[in-house]
DNA sequence: TTTAAAATTATCATATAGTGGAATGTTTAT
DNA sequence: ATAAACATTCCACTATATGATAATTTTAAA
């Protein structure tokens, strides 16, 4: 049992509330006391009661719960990326086999598609990696999954965006455009509708990089039109500026790889500017250094 | 009692889990099942561990679960927030009795506040609204409540975002200042650290319109400067570009108003440049019918 | 300090959350 | 079609969440 009610008894004093006055309409007095002591545990329906009188959501009461640190879904993304830009190998190992530990304890597949993720840092950062190519096999499982979900939710999205640049670009289409749309209704969930941007530039930037296998040319302007008009339709409203500035230097990017050099260069050019302008010097700098490389 | 178990049965068999792999180490498969029937409810140490093993979170679930809502406290402030852009005062009237309502039943008086926020939206836009200066006394209570709290949270920022307006500048300053302080430990916290940024702005731009009640004349600049360094150094990464091109149009009241008017002219000139660059065109042209009011 | 009122805790009774295992239903393979 | 393997439900039982009431502690006023 985990002593949540001491945590409430904090939130509730700070709010100047007694119990009888929290209590009341939604359990008693002495129990909530006893709860509240870490004596008892409580139901989920009672909490969730108790907690909207504080005015509160469960989130941030966990957020405080665990000594102002985010849930453990959101630590282990987060502490994988970490690790992943800081390059620390012994890190990334450490994670995979806790999740691959889990995976074999429990049999849940998800873990198994965490490690995965972890498995495709690993691969990029490691120097001593020896490349099985991040077994074909695995991949599959994983692109099964996400195809068979019917609603991608925060994990599958975030999930998605970190394994993306092991598939190939036609299974990339395919699942950038599923992602899209069975996460439609979390449109209005601000930090699912961040992953559900992500993924859109994520697949732009991936496909602005990729060259047909058949056609060993550059074929995938229809494909990258159409997410360009996902973002520019629905997932960018006028006040989120800095999605707006990425997108301007990817439709130039796009230009250059189009052959319209010079228009292309100019956009990206524009998007430099615009970034200066607001002291954003260390994204104008990597813009830059973008650019140079691009157009050789 | 609530049948979340139905939610957590969808969600787990999406994610093709069986009910022995979920209840491993956290219960029996039995009563698993029960609870998914909606037969029982649950304890909150059981649903969190479930809730972990299926790679969510509590608030996501619950979004769910209340079929693709937000949770009720955000829902009030947005429901409260639309009334009042669209001056719906009918709306208003209701959604202040159904908070005085609970604040008679229960004796709890944050939903005291909560009226009096909307008693706030109500003064600005019914016309028949009667001037009883919306009590001095009950602004003394609230503003007692904030200086009280030990931390602000979502609710403490929202409620004082919204009540603001009807301070007296002074009283801003201090308020602000320690809404700023005390709310210091949600910084890596999205959805509450936004709030710090939105009072901030809200408190610039309270102040640029205010003037000290002895000197007759605009005597803020200190505070200003001040609450503008904490919009710069903390609040606002590179990456976060709309509140810096916000931050660049008060820089520039902020010139126009302490009478360096070329100079504040010229930076929201360049504000209203970036946005069209980027095809915010409505923002651009807010920004442009309010400097050519602040002009005169 | 004294005292009354309010807020919290302790005690015990009971409703219900949670377990183990047998029974039933469902899928998969031969 | 049938068995075998697996997933879920049912049922009897135990542990514990929750309520009613009394006892204690804290707060506030005189």
């Amino acid at each position: 049992m985990v002593e949540y009610g001491k945590t409430l008894r904090m939130i509730r004093k700070q709010k100047g509330i007694t119990l009888k006055q929290l209590a009341d309409g939604i359990c008693s007095v002495s129990f909530l006391s006893k709860f509240e002591r870490g004596d008892s545990d409580i139901t989920l329906s009672l909490m969730t009661r108790l907690i909207e009188k504080l005015m509160m959501n469960f989130d941030e009461f966990l957020y405080i719960h665990h000594d102002y640190q985010p849930d453990q879904l959101e630590q282990f993304f987060k502490t994988a990326s970490t690790a992943y830009l800081n390059r620390d190998v012994k890190q990334l190992k450490q994670l995979k086999n806790g999740q691959i530990n889990k995976w074999k304890q429990y049999g849940v597949e998800t873990y198994h598609y965490n490690a995965l993720l972890i498995e495709v840092y690993e691969s990029i950062v490691d120097k001593d990696y020896i490349d099985e190519g991040v077994q074909e096999n695995d991949i599959r499982l994983l692109s099964d999954y996400l195809f068979r979900v019917e609603v991608w939710g925060y994990y599958e999205l975030t999930l998605y965006n970190g394994t993306l640049l092991l598939l190939k670009p036609d299974m990339v289409i395919m699942l950038s455009r599923t992602a899209y749309e069975k996460s439609a209704r979390f449109r209005e969930y601000k930090k699912v509708d961040d992953e559900i941007t992500a993924v859109l530039f994520n697949t732009i930037i991936f496909l602005l990089g990729s060259v047909n296998r058949f056609h060993e040319e550059f074929t995938y302007q229809k494909e990258i039109s159409e997410f360009i008009s996902y973002l520019e339709t629905i997932a960018i409203p006028e006040s989120n500026l800095t999605e707006r500035v990425y997108l301007l230097q990817l439709k130039g990017s796009y230009d250059i790889r189009t052959g319209n050099k010079e228009e292309g260069t100019a956009k990206i050019k524009q998007t430099i500017q615009l970034l200066n302008d607001l002291n954003a010097t260390k994204m104008a700098n990597n813009i830059e250094q973008y650019l140079v490389q691009i157009i050789q």
